[in-house]
DNA sequence: TAAGAAAATGAAAATTACTTTCAGAAAAGT
DNA sequence: ACTTTTCTGAAAGTAATTTTCATTTTCTTA
């Protein structure tokens, strides 16, 4: 089932609408591969589709989380980004506080291990975080003094 | 060298002022083991400390993460949260999204591991973030309906 | 297809956490 | 004590997010 099904499937079950901006706002989301915030989702959407509201993205980024097509991403500059969840691979993220690059890292052993630290203390997980700050490859050369 | 002193001589360097504000800060934080927001911590001094106000416990804690004997922490709910750097082991948490129990972890072969993809991508890493959410083994028990 | 009921939209206002401003108070060097 | 510098607390300002509300759109039901 793609995506824009999982999408009116979620509304109609919701009683919600399906609405010409919601579907365009998805389009947008889904055809990029970008870690987006909704300013910038909404500045991106504003060039062929001036009539959309700030609002609207946002509230439409909260609905594509809340029904698993979108995940909530906080790297610490004040701004809730949201990345396209493609049902693929989970991954994790490397963040560059010079340049702002964000790097994807799949490791399954930490997935693995994390789970263990769980059950050490009859915990149950539902989502996790885990993101490593620093200097990407380039900002490392480039801060060598 | 205990951590007022750590404190006091990182005023001195910085040209800043020992105050009787700052030290009752300080102390207060210390004495937990919480987790406290900014505003937490300015309800509970303002019991013992009713002059002291939001903002002075605001630039304290970012002293107190400048020198050290504070960390940042975030976890998603909008709210900055500080505890103190005993200069032990590094910890991760475990949070509890029904009750908000934290739980710290210690798992050095995470750490390593991280390291580890870290040089995959040539990336060198300043400070990291590791938060696992769901539920504690109370809110488990209780959500069994 | 035409209501009618329900929900969505976009602009603006409100909220929230945080940060800055500023005038008077306190600290520290001389 | 004097003088300079920094601090303090209240209030104002910011910036991201969320809500409000009048109007428009969707969608079910005749
Ligand atoms: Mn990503
Ligand atoms: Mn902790
Ligand atoms: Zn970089
Ligand atoms: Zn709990």
């Amino acid at each position: 089932m793609d995506q824009i099904q999982i999408f009116t499937d979620y509304l109609r079950q919701q009683g919600l609408k399906n609405t010409s901006q919601r579907m365009v706002i998805l389009e947008v989301f889904l055809n990029s591969n970008l870690h987006y915030s909704t300013e910038e989702l909404y500045l991106k959407l504003r060039k062929s589709h001036p009539r959309i509201g700030y609002a609207t993205v946002h509230r439409t980024l909260k609905l594509l989380a809340e029904c698993g097509l979108a995940s909530e991403l906080n790297f610490g500059d004040g701004q809730t980004r949201y990345e396209p969840c493609r049902g693929g691979q989970h991954h994790d993220h490397l963040v560059c506080t010079r340049c702002g690059k964000i790097i994807e890292f799949v490791e399954p052993r930490i997935e693995k291990l994390q789970e263990e630290v769980a059950e050490r203390y009859g915990f149950k997980i539902m989502s996790h975080r885990h993101e490593l700050y620093g200097l990407c490859s380039d900002c490392s050369v480039a801060s060598e003094s």
